[in-house]
DNA sequence: AACAGTAATATGTACGCACATATTTTGTCA
DNA sequence: TGACAAAATATGTGCGTACATATTACTGTT
């Protein structure tokens, strides 16, 4: 009769996604078509439906095709680049190179947050909040500087953590876990005091990743983190 | 007899994740605890094993919980803020801001890459290739300078193509898919040619993108971005 | 011809079952 | 005690079905 499993291997939705992944590398289904029904997919290459909802969300996921529930699936016309970072805690970014960790605490006070940072952690009005200004070491030598201003309201408990010995980062990861968190990532010349502290000089080019954190919509953490230059983030899409 | 359906309302995959996204943040799951089998947790919350799956699964992807096929899934001791970037196309990321987007084409030529490049290409030895340098502009004002290489070996047509007028950029998007991306992230000082040709001070602190791509393991296109002060990567995680 | 209501349709989700696969744990034997 | 093999176990995957949901397409009315 018919040829249920012209598609070949019978393999997993990993391969699946590959075929269509292949199809659509080859021209077979160019920028802008549109791709067969996911049950027309499943006939041709003898699988389940769910298998092949499987393969092509995946591919949405990555990117590549655009599902709509009615309009069925197309291959987007302009992809865009969608790459995943992990932003490590600092220790294991640098012990992953093989380097030796260090933390050291530069300042610590209590004031009142400048208005940008009231403003990015969604406050109407300036609060009083902890201060802390940290260096990441790697083998001894400055990895990232890093500014951090920690809502009182929220973690109250922050006032008593010996902030010396121990990174503020990692504290509130182990004891307050964050819903929500936003990252921005940017360019700046180094201040003189930025410099100084980084063992570069002022004006170089530093990487800056600023992120905040909420739980629920409670603010934790406003971070502005500086890396000196030579640092990268670095993925494979 | 039981309570079968004591997780109460019966949603969906994203209910229970989020059911279990809020027991992890109150603490009934604590960081590197262990958390019930699925099967455990579907008789539990009333509803079927799969579900749990894909609940489990999304959380796994969301770089908040570990699975492992036989020691169960634990809660991260050190959750990792996982963000996705989209990185669209020049026109798109203007046309998205209301600005008017403009291109405009800088030097092309054909000349050896550098040692760095071919290197970025995971070529054993520099090659010939098309060089286009190119601005990207926003209301008629600098907004990405970009310094590509594409190679000819992969990409031959690329030499008929009028660049005065299509962004390589584009061209290759719509006629060259890829199937393998590497991007990094960094920060550098405007030269002087850099800074004359953006608009802004020599020394400036530059957000710099580079990026290659393949198509299997042939290369495509390796460029690098460089955006004036003022541009940022945004995301919510 | 414009509009609103309805039917058709493709994807999304859920369930239950079976089997595959990767680890851990246990057990056995030297 | 230690090394290696076998059993146990939790997640991963696949199938078939049924129903939900969001859009599109159609159809009849004004």
């Amino acid at each position: 009769m018919s040829a249920p499993d012209k598609g070949g291997d019978r393999q997993g939705w990993r391969a699946l996604r590959e075929i269509i992944h292949e199809r659509i590398l080859s021209g077979a289904y160019p920028p802008g078509a549109r791709l067969p029904r996911d049950a027309d997919l499943a006939e041709q290459l003898g699988c389940a439906r769910a298998t092949v909802q499987r393969a092509m969300r995946a591919l949405a996921d990555d990117g590549l095709i655009e599902r709509k529930r009615k309009g069925g699936s197309r291959v987007l016309a302009h992809p865009v680049t969608r790459a995943t970072f992990d932003i490590p805690v600092a220790r294991e970014e640098v012990e992953a190179t093989g380097r030796a960790y260090g933390y050291q605490l530069v300042a610590r006070d209590i004031a009142q947050t400048p208005h940008s940072v009231a403003a990015a952690m969604g406050l109407d009005a300036p609060e009083r909040m902890l201060r802390a200004q940290a260096l990441h070491l790697a083998d001894r030598r400055p990895f990232m500087y890093e500014d951090r201003w920690i809502s009182l309201a929220t973690v109250p408990e922050i006032v008593d953590v010996d902030l010396t010995r121990e990174s503020a980062n990692e504290w509130l990861l182990a004891h307050r876990p964050y819903s929500r968190c936003t990252l921005r990532f940017s360019a700046a010349n180094a201040t003189p005091a930025q410099a100084e502290l980084l063992g570069t000089r002022p004006g170089d080019a530093l990487f800056v990743i600023e992120r905040c954190t909420w739980l629920g919509s409670a603010p934790i953490t406003c971070v502005t983190a500086l890396a000196p230059p030579g640092y990268a983030l670095t993925t494979e899409a």
